[in-house]
DNA sequence: CTGAAAGCGCTTACAG
DNA sequence: CTGAAAGCGCTTACAG
């Protein structure tokens, strides 16, 4: 900023003391004695100055920027990229950490392109997070293995960098867990059809959930496009057969395809929940409020990976080497269901 | 990051000269003669080993850091904060800035709280973007006015600090244009009843261009919860009577409402577009694409708005402080139509 | 055309 | 318990 900024000698000045002093009371530098006095003077000047240490300075001396990078591909795309910022940048703010944030477009293959880390380690960030989307396992760049890091959304083939993913597999063994609880054994799933880490851990929760209950059958798993044409797509195969012979619970792969399961449900004069319960997931606004009646989901932990993901990168800049050790198996968080008015409890 | 960099000292050796001489050829220092062989050997030098100037260092002796800092009311809950860091980041990148981004509450009251503009000076940011929500006029804090700053979403209340906001009222005219444009003479419309400046500036564009096309009838205007029920109140009101008596359009304040008029639609047996054309204003996904006819809409200038605020910030760090002229008013970015299939031609 | 040197605002051995 | 001084990696008058 343009206005010359008060300064450390200024606060030394003002409290009548060293410049060594000032930093060392205002860092509570370990190994220093000073005495009380002179530390509440030193503290009263900083204060009634309005003194914060420039952190450009200070970064430069004791070689680390406060600063942590997160590359986003494709921001705009994934609803939630908003999500994953808040987490990061408010547990960043809890850390001192100031966020730097750089968008990288949609990246096909699972070879991270070193551009961007770069452009961050030019920029000298103390450490930087890269959140993909669409990808298993990813090769990382040089810089990521020679500087504090970490993957939000895939795991590094090499084992080396932390990574974290949301527990697909569990969330959607858990809705199965639920619609068996409320005393469906009828239990259909639109699945999708593209090849995401998401499509295959869903779906492997869903058929050992249903197997466990002795539910399991097949010819109630249909795969479609993850789009609302899709879940209507879906809906009619599934749906348009006698009561007798219906699922009385429709799980799909994502929000977006329940949208097309309800337009389904009402053409064929179905009624939600009391002909066909119905599931989504991802939690994506604004289509859970936004059905009639609100549908049941469950949450994606966009919030909680960017908080995990500062909060493990501020370890390994600290030093705390152990947690390199992450990297062998990325941390799966919970996805969290979350119940809306889409599910009936069928009668005993 | 941990590793040592390379330094201009380094290159300075490398390439025989003296470290004044680096800086002169690889920042391009005006009224600086050097000899090209000279430049050449240095630029050789520095490319070869990879030489990026260190940004502490620079920023501490130019007194600027590169920064630009973003602040953003509640990130999570517009459902286009990413499109706006986007926008932020892409221009930022540009221009050679880094974007760093600061996550406030959202805040009712037109008082900028200078909490958080406070942490960004404090952080040596050259700039400052506040994007805000919900706010006509705001107060905005010293820090923003002793600074570069621009404002997304409202006006200064003091005329100078630089705003940009959507042209809400030339959005919604051009819909009530094209719908008469298509033949359509009995157009209702959905207003919202929160009192923010989108409704009012929806609400008086549409009143203009009715007007305008001699077709304004307030019984076609009524307001309600600018949610998908309130969209599909509004249509069960408007619509359940005589097709003679009927409105053919149905323009909604939002996406979020015309999901609601689909469902209504879909009750009172009405055809979209075939009986009723309907539009949505936000673009706000996946809502548009995830309806049946795809929702033909108004979309909100996000991206624009983003690379808007750093390109006039930029302006104002250079010191162009004519700049602080467009101040007295907001800036207004055009909302597009983004025609799909929801709006039908009547035959002549 | 080129370079020696000061200095940006801090932190940190080191000395007393 | 306190402070003088070096130095982080750059840029920029200034001298030659």
């Amino acid at each position: 900023m343009i206005r010359r900024q008060v300064g450390i000698r200024d606060v030394a000045a003002a409290a009548g003391v060293s410049v060594t002093t000032v930093s060392h009371v205002l860092n509570e530098t370990p190994h220093t004695r000073t005495s009380d006095d002179t530390k509440e003077r030193v503290k009263q000047a900083a204060e009634q100055l309005g003194y914060k240490a420039n952190r450009l300075a200070r970064g430069l001396r004791i070689n680390a920027s406060g600063m942590v990078g997160l590359i986003t591909e494709e921001i705009a795309i994934t609803p939630y990229a908003g999500r994953i910022i808040q987490g990061a940048q408010e547990e960043a703010a809890k850390r001192g950490f100031t966020l730097a944030i750089l968008n990288s477009e949609l990246n096909p293959d699972p070879e991270i392109d070193p551009k961007l880390s770069q452009a961050l380690v030019d920029r000298q960030t103390d450490g930087l997070i890269y959140a993909t989307v669409y990808h298993d396992e990813v090769v990382v760049p040089a810089q990521m293995h020679a500087a504090p890091a970490v993957l939000i959304g895939a795991r590094d083939r090499d084992g080396d960098v932390p990574s974290v993913m949301p527990d697909e597999r569990a969330g959607a063994a858990a809705v199965i867990d639920m619609l068996v609880e409320a005393g469906h054994t009828r239990i259909a799933f639109a699945a999708s059809s593209i090849d995401v880490p998401a499509t295959r851990g869903r779906l492997v929760g869903v058929r050992e959930a249903l197997a466990d209950a002795g539910l399991l059958d097949e010819a109630l798993i249909v795969e479609r496009e993850a789009e609302a044409a899709g879940g209507y797509a879906a809906a009619r195969a599934l749906l348009d057969r006698p009561a007798e012979d219906r699922s009385t619970a429709l799980f799909c792969y994502n929000d977006r395809m329940a949208m097309g399961v309800y337009r389904a449900a009402a053409e064929l004069g179905l009624s939600i929940p009391g002909d066909l319960s119905v599931v989504g997931f991802d939690d994506q606004a604004p289509i859970p409020h936004s059905l009639y009646p609100e549908l049941t989901t469950v949450a994606l932990p966009h919030y909680e990976m960017g908080a995990w993901a500062v909060n493990t990168l501020s370890a390994l800049i600290d030093g705390k080497d152990e947690y390199r050790l992450l990297g062998a198996h990325a941390t799966l968080l919970p996805c969290p269901i979350v119940e809306r008015g889409s599910v009936a409890r069928l009668g005993v």
